[in-house]
DNA sequence: TTGAAATTAGAATAATGTTCTAGAAAGGCG
DNA sequence: CGCCTTTCTAGAACATTATTCTAATTTCAA
C-alpha cells in the first residue's frame, strides 16, 4: 500500500529529500491531515506527535516551534504551486498567454492538491504575520516578477491596458483565489477548474486592451 | 477627549447599545487594538483583561471564550460593512450601477475601517470553522442575495453575461478583497478607493453584457 | 427597600506550548 | 572495524495561557 494519505507525499519528496527525512516528512503529512481535519487551532502538538508517532523532541527540533511546523508547510505548498506554474507562463510567448496560463495552472493546482490548498489559505495570515514574512514577499515577488515585466511589455505594444502597477495581481488571481476559497470551504460544489474558462477570460477582460478604450461616461 | 483609538466605537455603539453594554464594548475596542497590533494569537485573555482594565470573569461571561469575542468582533464588522452597503446597493436602478455601488461601498469602508477591516481578513477562518459557520453564510446569503437578483434579471435583459450563478461573486469583489489585503499588510501604499474606478470597471468588464459577444478563438 | 438577575472579580484548575537533559542512531575517518 | 562527532529521538519537567468556578457586587424592577 503506497500511502493513500493524499498527493502531498509527492510534494514532501521533492521539497525535502532522502532517507534521513523520512521522519521529517512524516510529521509534516500527518500534520496536514490534522489541521485539514480540525483546523490550525485546534490541532495541538501533542496531537501532531501522536498523529506521526513521533515525539515533542522530534518536531521541537526540526522545526523550532509549532509556528515554524506551519511555515514549512507553507513554504512547501508555494514550492509545489510555484514549479507547477512555472514551465506554463515560461512557454506563453505574449501576456494573454501567460496570463491564461496563470489562472489555468492555479486552479489546476488547487484541484490537485486541495488539502494544500486549504490548509494554505488558512495559513497565510500566521505565516505573513511571523518572523518568515520577508522570504514569503521575495518568493512572492519572484512568482509575480516575470508576469509583471510581460505586462509591461504588453502596456508598450498596445495589448495591455496601462493600469497602476500594484492592481494587476489582484485582478488577475483575486476572483479565482475567491472561488478556490469558497470551493475548499464546501460553499460551492464545483470544482475551480470547471470554469477556468470563465476565470481565464475575466483576467483577460480586466487588463487586456480591448476594443473600446474606455466607456468614459463620467455622469452621476 | 473624546476616544482617540479609531473609529470602532460608532461601530460598537451600534451594535451594542446602551448605557449597559458600556463595559461590553470596551473590552470589544480593546481586543481589537491588541489584536490589530499582535496578531489574533499572540493575543493573551490577560493582554485584553489588562487593556480593558476588566476581568477574566466579564470576558467570560460576556463572549463565552476567546473564539467568542472573535467572533463577537467579526460579526460586529461584518453588520457595519451591510450597514454602509445597503442603502448604496438600494439605491441602484440596474444591475452596473448596483455592482459599481457595491465595489465602491466595500472599498470605502475597507478605507475607513482599516483594523476592522484587517481583523475581519485575520479572523475569517477562525469564525468559518467555529460554530458559527452557518450564521455566517446566512449573512453572507443575505448580503449577495439582492444582487444575485439584479444580476438575474440583467441576464433576461441582456445586460449582463450569463455566467455559473457561483461564479458572480468572485469574479465581483475578488480583485477589491485581494487589494485591500494587500493594503491592509502594508503590501501596497495606494489606499483602495484610490483605485475605485479600476475596480469597478474590472467588475462591470468581468460581468457586463459588453460589446463584441465573444472573442471564441479557440486556436491553441 | 428588597430580592432576583445580571455582572464583575480573581483564585484555582486544566490544557497546551516549549525547554531541557539524556541517550540512541548515523556517518565520517583512522 | 572502532572511535568520535553530529544529528536525531525521547519524554519528563516547566511555563504560559485558556478556562472554570465560587463568591461578591451592582442593577433594576416590584
Amino acid at each position: 500500500m503506497t500511502s493513500i494519505t493524499s498527493g502531498i507525499e509527492a510534494v514532501l519528496a521533492r521539497v525535502e529529500p532522502g532517507a534521513r527525512k523520512a521522519h521529517k516528512r512524516q510529521i509534516l503529512a500527518g500534520a496536514l491531515v490534522c489541521f485539514d481535519r480540525d483546523g490550525l487551532d485546534a490541532v495541538t502538538v501533542e496531537t501532531i506527535r501522536a498523529h506521526a508517532e513521533s515525539s515533542v523532541g522530534s518536531i521541537y527540533h526540526h522545526f523550532g516551534n509549532k509556528d515554524g511546523l506551519v511555515a514549512a508547510l507553507y513554504f512547501a505548498g508555494l514550492d509545489d504551486q510555484s514549479a507547477r506554474m512555472r514551465p506554463r507562463l515560461e512557454a506563453a510567448r505574449d501576456a494573454r498567454e501567460a496570463i491564461e496560463a496563470l489562472v489555468a495552472a492555479y486552479l489546476e493546482w488547487v484541484c490537485e492538491q486541495p488539502m494544500l490548498a486549504r490548509f494554505m489559505f488558512r495559513a497565510r495570515g500566521s505565516v505573513a504575520d511571523g518572523p518568515h514574512r520577508d522570504k514569503l514577499d521575495e518568493r512572492n515577488r519572484g512568482r509575480f516578477g516575470a508576469l509583471l515585466a510581460l505586462l509591461e511589455q504588453g502596456v508598450k505594444s498596445g495589448q495591455v491596458r496601462k493600469l497602476p502597477r500594484e492592481t494587476y495581481a489582484p485582478l488577475l488571481i483575486g476572483p479565482s483565489e475567491s472561488y478556490c476559497r469558497a470551493w475548499l470551504a464546501g460553499r460551492v460544489k464545483a470544482p475551480p477548474v470547471e470554469h477556468a474558462a470563465v476565470f481565464m477570460e475575466a483576467a483577460w477582460l480586466a487588463v487586456g486592451a480591448v476594443a473600446a478604450p474606455r466607456p468614459a461616461s463620467r455622469g452621476k
